[in-house]
DNA sequence: GCATATTTGTCCGTATGTATA
DNA sequence: CTATACATACGGACAAATATG
């Protein structure tokens, strides 16, 4: 049986540190999470993970702090930090969120003198997911559709909003984490990611919001069922 | 001349926990900061805090952590930290995010079949506030003009947004602590939140979404004045 | 239900590094 | 440039709560 300790101690050195080293082990269990590597509804023990970073108790604790107000981890007091569950309450809460948010980007998107710039850059990204689709890279397909989402709520000009939906989307691949075939989600998602960026061009916004609603609904149907099924409720 | 010990010891006693004793020390700071008693700017040094709060300096840091998480206070490396200054460009960046997210609440409001209940508690926040007005007490008419824009938002129904406009609106408390004189701020948006608790209660989408936008902006320009002359740009 | 072991929660002492007077 | 104050980080210790047998 493989520890934590084990599984860290891959993929992390002498922890790089421009930065306090707390935010630095933060950082490190950001990616070993959103990497899918510390499994959702793992316990995270400060004593293991601690020798594997190579840092003290104290420091892990305030790197827990830290995830746990990001959303990443639970606190359960007395018993310890763990891996977020994302259950379907959550998934469902998440895209009431998207829906009510994506569409300020996509108005402001269109509302930009610099629309043709915003849009060509959301046509970037789409056109690497698809490379990365042919290639069956479906991980970095996954990467790229969060990436897609993510300018267009920048693009709203929020630095609130931006930080807020952040946190959403690696909450969001939590979720995605705990699919057992990545494919079948994010295959459908493709096109609609390019439907949209050719709505985009166009200029037309009614069909852009009605696209990225349909887009919405179909993802959060998807992830329902799977999530729907898991052990939590 | 005061301490930050001297001024904490009287508000705070043993520190009540039914939570871990960091979280307890961080809604301590909280309460603290937004009741002004903090002053923004000023540096919150481990050794006193720990002492006043009766804590350890380990436990004050997990604190320091949390709350520079929500951005009410601000850590630098190898400086300590200090409460947030918030300047012309802090208040820009909220005001943006508030023209964006409150329009969803009112939107929200307005499509919502409870739209009576809503409207009506709406009502009530303003009318306590008018109360404490006719009382003189401007910082309770700030408290509820806060609670006012928050349940505005709450209706929107998505939990990650009321949590970031929560935190935004701790944050625009610390803009509200650098006035002089909080009368000729808070004065005219009490008839501004009765004007679209009535436009609400009329079910005007125009004229509600209208009367925010006209709050928004007078609220920001009356703020960027009081802030725009202070130490920082 | 009880006793035990494990883990967290908290505190203290201390050494090192960094920024500022 | 030196000195000082402070934050940063570590390791050990014990208490308290939880989990396990």
């Amino acid at each position: 049986m493989t520890t934590q300790a084990d599984v860290l101690a891959l993929g992390i050195q002498p922890l790089a540190r421009r930065e306090s080293t707390a935010e630095a082990a933060a950082q490190a269990l950001r990616s070993q999470i959103s990497a899918g590597r510390l499994a959702p509804g793992s316990q995270l023990r400060e004593e293991h993970l601690a020798a594997a970073l190579q840092v003290s108790r104290n420091t892990m604790r305030e790197a827990f702090r830290l995830l746990a107000h990001e959303g990443l981890v639970e606190h359960a007091l007395h018993r310890g930090v763990f891996v977020r569950m994302v259950g379907v309450s959550e998934v469902r809460a998440m895209y009431a969120t998207r829906r009510l948010v994506e569409p300020l980007g996509v108005r402001a998107i269109l509302g930009s003198p610099r629309a043709g710039d915003l849009v060509a850059s959301l046509g970037d990204v789409v056109t690497a997911a698809e490379a990365a689709a042919t290639a069956g890279d479906w991980h970095v397909v996954g990467t790229q559709d969060i990436e897609f989402h993510r300018a267009i709520v920048q693009a709203a000009g929020s630095t609130h909003l931006s930080a807020m939906f952040s946190g959403l989307l690696a909450e969001l691949r939590l979720a995605f984490l705990r699919l057992p075939d990545p494919e079948t989600l994010h295959e459908p998602f493709l096109r609609r990611n390019r439907g949209l960026v050719t709505s985009l061009g166009a200029g037309d916004l009614e069909k852009s919001l009605g696209e990225i609603d349909s887009y919405l609904a179909d993802a959060e149907t998807r992830l329902l069922a799977v999530v729907g099924d898991g052990s939590r409720p």
